[in-house]
DNA sequence: TCAGGAAGCATCGCCGTGCGATATAATGGA
DNA sequence: TCCATTATATCGCACGGCGATGCTTCCTGA
C-alpha cells in the first residue's frame, strides 16, 4: 500500500509540474502573440521592459541587460542591434567608462511599450489566476506529497 | 497629484510585470539547464512530461501533443522525431485511425524523465516562492493600482 | 608610469528549432 | 463512390542564441 501511495503521490507531482509548464506555455505564447500583432518580436518588448522597469540608480548596460535577460553578453549585443534597428533603443556611449554602451528607450520604443503593457495587464488576469492555482498545486503537491 | 499616483502605480505595475518575467526566465534557465545536464534538449523534457503526465483516457497523437506544446503540428512532428532519434520515445500507428500515430516513452525515457522531475522538484522550491510573490506582486498592481 | 591582465562590448560563423507551404494518406459523410 | 476533412509528414527558410575571437578601455601593482 505504502507503494501505490507512492505511485500516486509521483504521479501527481507529475502532473503538477506538468500543468504549471502548460499554463506557463500559455502565458508565454499569449505575451509573444500580443507582441508580435504589434510587429514587435518578443524578446524585443522583453528588453524594453527591463530597461523601463529598471531601478533609478542602474544604467543600462550590456553587462546588466544580460543579466537581466537571462542572455550571453554577444546575444544581448545581438537584441539590441535589432531593437535599435527597429527604432526601440538607442546606444549612447557612457562618458565615463567608454569601453560601455548605455542603452535608453527611444520615444517611439517608449510609446510602444505603454501600449504594451496596457493590453498585457488588461489580457493577464484569466491567465494569471490558473498559473497562480497551478504554482500551488505544485508546491502543495512537493511539500505534502502523502496528501 | 493624481498624476503622480497614476505615474506611480503605472511605473509599479511594469515593476511587477517586468519582475515576474525575470523570474520566470531564471525558471526556465534552471529547467533547461537541468535537463541538458542530461544531455536532454529542453523541449525533449517537455514533450516527455506532457505524455506521462496525460490523463488516462488520452492518447498521445500529434495533434494531442501540439496543443499541449503549444506548437504547431509540424514543429511537433520534427519534435517527435528528434525524441525518437534519442531513444525517449516512440511512435506507433493507432490500429483504430491509421492516420494517427501514437507516441510513448520508451523505458529509457520512462528513467531519464523520473530522474529529471525528481531533480526539479528538488530544487524548485528556491525558485517557486519568488515566483509566487512576483505573480501576486503583479495581480495585487493590477487590481488595486492605487494603492 | 607603464606594462599587463581584466572588463566591457562587438563580430562572425554555426546550429537548433519553429514555422509556412505543400504533400500524402486515411476517414467519413452525402 | 467521390470529395471534403482530418492527421501526419516533408521541405526550405528564417530567426535567435551561443562559442570563439578580437578590439578598446580601464585598472592595478611593481
Amino acid at each position: 500500500m505504502s507503494d501505490s501511495i507512492d505511485a500516486r503521490s509521483t504521479e501527481r507531482r507529475l502532473r503538477s509540474l506538468a500543468e504549471f509548464r502548460f499554463q506557463m506555455r500559455k502565458f508565454l505564447n499569449f505575451s509573444e502573440t500580443a507582441s508580435e500583432r504589434c510587429g514587435i518580436p518578443a524578446q524585443q518588448y522583453q528588453l524594453m521592459q527591463v530597461i523601463a522597469a529598471m531601478p533609478a540608480d542602474q544604467q543600462a548596460s550590456i553587462t546588466y541587460l544580460a543579466e537581466r535577460m537571462i542572455l550571453r553578453h554577444n546575444s544581448t549585443v545581438e537584441l539590441v542591434d535589432r531593437a535599435e534597428r527597429t527604432g526601440l533603443v538607442r546606444r549612447d556611449n557612457d562618458p565615463t567608462d567608454l569601453r560601455r554602451s548605455l542603452v535608453q528607450l527611444t520615444s517611439q520604443g517608449q510609446e510602444i511599450l505603454e501600449r504594451l503593457v496596457a493590453e498585457h495587464l488588461r489580457e493577464l488576469a484569466p491567465l494569471c489566476e490558473p498559473l497562480i492555482q497551478a504554482l500551488h498545486d505544485l508546491q502543495d503537491a512537493v511539500e505534502r506529497p502523502t496528501e
